[in-house]
DNA sequence: ATTGAAAATCACAGCCG
DNA sequence: CGGCTGTGATTTTCAAT
């Protein structure tokens, strides 16, 4: 079970994630409410912590990083799988780390610049890592972002407590 | 070779990433410049694609929908990929798709609610797409996504053209 | 949630290095 | 060209309803 939202909310969420920094006055007449009333919806959703926080997109491929990696990685249980999380949570160009189902333990998101960049981040950075048995990249070589995602997913959650129905 | 940054757009990007919303004003105080001037750096880095746009930062667990799941899926070649590509793209839940090299084709991103959500997701909707032949999914059980990691990449990037030396 | 007024902030202009 | 300061216009905040 989980939070309730009603149609306002989920509109202002959907606007705000298409221009977090919309006025408070143009979502108020968006949604038709005044700006009192939105701004206290606003903070009311982030004491709740279902907004985590504002935050910006930034295209990393104009900053030199276009490459997204997939890093399969399988541990020798002899560390803890803190310890190795750890480590790698310390190390640059990962945006994320998983726990994973299946034949592998962990799987890693990394951003790179180019090969010679994803080799120095394997061979340097990864592959020290004491606990690390088997180092398995994926690398995409195209990504859709959905952009529509979060407005599509919201549609979704009006009212709702987010469990399916059989 | 991609963008120039200083000092101080890597200061902003950081700081607009952890706050999205925050004031010029304060802004430049942070960083040492007039209201004025972090407005004009921000309309460029805007202007020139560096940021996206200002999203919110959705604690999707507390909408009910917890899980991250990759699902992984070999096309028969039949369809061209655009043509699964576009389907996948009409599919609730799903919120990145790659084009990826290695023993798969397509890695697919999603959030789910619990199991007979994905078991919906996957027989309702992504088994019926024309063209895809394999479907293995990974759900992670614990993720862990960088919150410093824009800071940390970008640390990285001033004055740069993000590419490596070898 | 609304209104209305006070306080803070922003955008725009013209001006300097 | 990039930045600063001024001013008027907007926006945000706060109180009372």
């Amino acid at each position: 079970m989980s939070e309730t939202l009603d149609a306002v909310d989920v509109r202002l969420l959907q606007l705000l994630d298409l221009d977090g920094r919309a006025s408070l006055r143009s979502l108020a007449e968006a949604v038709g409410l005044s700006g009192p009333a939105v701004a206290d919806r606003i903070s009311r959703l982030t004491e709740r912590g279902i907004i985590r926080r504002f935050a910006v997109d930034i295209d990393w491929a104009r900053l030199g990083l276009p490459t997204l990696a997939h890093i399969a990685l399988l541990t020798d249980k002899t560390q803890h799988i803190e310890t190795v999380m750890s480590r790698l949570r310390e190390v640059e160009r990962i945006e994320e780390i998983s726990i994973v189902t299946g034949s592998i333990d962990l799987l890693v998101r990394a951003r790179v610049a180019d090969l010679v960049d994803l080799r120095r981040l394997l061979v340097e950075r990864i592959w020290p890592i004491e606990g690390i048995q088997r180092v398995e990249t994926t690398l995409a070589v195209e990504t859709l972002a959905l952009p529509d995602f979060t407005a599509a997913l919201l549609t979704d959650r009006t009212t709702s407590d987010g469990s399916s129905r059989s």
